[in-house]
DNA sequence: GCGTGATCATAA
DNA sequence: TTATGATCACGC
């Protein structure tokens, strides 16, 4: 696939971002010189993929913000006919590690919410993917009353992961930020340090922010 | 397995 | 119809 050096600043950002506003799948993966699937089922983050490229993201599979310098991260977001986002937004993986979730300040989901890049397009079953169209990009950092939430959210998750009682955590808590699994399969495992006894294992998982949050970002 | 990119598929 | 729990693909 072609490659597009990293954008120098913010402004060179979302100017390669406006582009895309109004254009199919089809017309961006032509600039690309790909081919867009028939399906998502075996390609779920191809999209995304392809916008890191088109618009020079480094970061790749770091734990990282996709455009490093400018600390800011890109995210695709599904929207269906009803003009509300399809589906949640994964943020990142839950480090079961007491020392990883002991400050909201240094969490990762502060950092990777610290400003984010929102490219939504039309996700509608009925439509060919190659016919979805993008819309207009949205660059959004929390403002004061977000940021609140989402630290209220994160705290009350974490201090129950803290206490070994990640077993409690249901995918209903949280009012922008939820947990659920995010894994291979149901079998993947992995240790749980919160865990008073050595090598406990548990299903991978991760922080996703609810649709009717990402849906008040992307029309604010 | 971990962390990235996410959406699928079905129970409720 | 919607959201939870499960899953797909990739580089390392």
């Amino acid at each position: 696939m072609m490659k597009t050096l990293p954008p120098i600043n913010k402004v060179e950002l979302m100017k390669r971002a406006n582009t895309l506003a109004g254009i199919t799948i089809q017309q961006l993966a032509s600039k690309m010189h790909v081919d867009v699937p028939e399906s998502l089922v075996h390609a779920k983050g191809w999209f995304g993929n392809l916008l890191e490229h088109y618009l020079g993201a480094e970061a790749a599979s770091a734990a990282k913000p996709d455009f490093i310098n400018l600390n800011i991260e890109l995210k695709t977001i599904p929207i269906d006919e009803n003009g509300k986002p399809k589906e949640s937004t994964y943020i990142c993986v839950v480090q079961l590690d007491p020392v990883a979730l002991s400050s909201w300040d240094n969490s990762l989901v502060k950092h990777k919410l610290t400003e984010v890049l929102w490219i939504p397009f039309e996700a509608s079953k009925t439509i060919p993917v190659a016919l979805r169209r993008i819309g207009t990009p949205v660059l959004w950092k929390p403002d004061t009353k977000q940021e609140r939430q989402l630290k209220q959210d994160w705290q009350e998750l974490c201090d129950l992961i803290v206490l070994g009682e990640i077993d409690k955590i249901s995918s209903t808590m949280g009012s922008y930020l939820q947990i659920r699994p995010k894994a291979a399969n149901a079998r993947s495992l992995t240790i749980d340090k919160n865990q008073s006894s050595l090598n406990t294992f548990t299903l991978p998982r991760g922080f996703y922010l609810r649709p009717s949050f990402t849906h008040s970002i992307v029309t604010s």
